[in-house]
DNA sequence: CTTGTTAATGCGACAAATTTGCATTAACTT
DNA sequence: AAGTTAATGCAAATTTGTCGCATTAACAAG
């Protein structure tokens, strides 16, 4: 099953390109110029993750963010990197240094999710 | 409006005392011997949230987990250890060692929620 | 360019997790 | 013992994400 190419996949690939921080589906939509269907933003955007286009962080609040992978492929993920979730204005952000955390001997360990809740710079300064 | 003592609360943070690994609605109201309420083991838990005797995790699956704090106070939260989330068999489980995430200046960092998921020793092994 | 295959979409329904309004109960104060 | 109001139970609402299914349209083959 091989992919097809289509406009509302183009756009929101772009949009995530072009955004400096992750997006959840709302935003996505509301940035979107045309109208696309939620449950189609949600397949476009699971499609970009298996494919390693794009990965998932899990916010603070429980929703899930989606950012551009910057060096990932399909076979290598490396989302090792912290996130920064703003309880203001909702911006999720990846923060770059990496990181690695030990896990107790006889685990898997697989994925790894890194959320630093709190005021980024703007809403810290007007408050 | 201060608290009061009821049977229900007691029970659940018992259960947390008693749990080596941090719970969620589902589980507690299945550990309950008596029955009660889900929104009220939800008001029970962000009533313990409040007044800084659990802290909350948001696990892999963006689902909310509540483990006893071991040495915090309503003033002074210190979640900043990691947690392992098994995909199998669901435990949330905290990891001791504290753990310190450098944000960008003018930031105002205040929560921190690190989870590892993958395979526990025990799903790792039985697989 | 026309046609066939099937990936992608839209839409409605569904599911799960959590919150909320409101009436009732019961813990604690006086 | 009586009064105040925090805590509870219950139903309904919200929110987030998924699923089934009919329809559309991308793309490869002829
Ligand atoms: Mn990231
Ligand atoms: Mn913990
Ligand atoms: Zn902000
Ligand atoms: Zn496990």
């Amino acid at each position: 099953m091989s992919r097809r190419n289509t406009a509302s996949q183009s756009a929101v690939l772009q949009l995530l390109r072009e955004s400096d921080c992750a997006l959840n589906q709302d935003m996505v939509a509301e940035r979107l110029d045309s109208v696309v269907n939620r449950s189609t933003i949600y397949r476009i955007l699971n499609r970009f993750v298996e494919d390693g286009l794009v990965h998932r962080i899990v916010g603070e609040d429980g929703r899930q963010y989606f950012a551009k992978c910057s060096d990932c492929t399909a076979e290598a993920h490396h989302h090792d990197h912290p996130h920064f979730h703003c309880v203001s204005c909702e911006r999720v952000e990846c923060l770059s240094e990496p990181l690695r955390i030990g896990v107790p001997a006889g685990y898997l360990p697989q994925q790894l999710n890194v959320t630093v809740s709190g005021y980024c710079r703007d809403c810290n300064q007007n408050s």
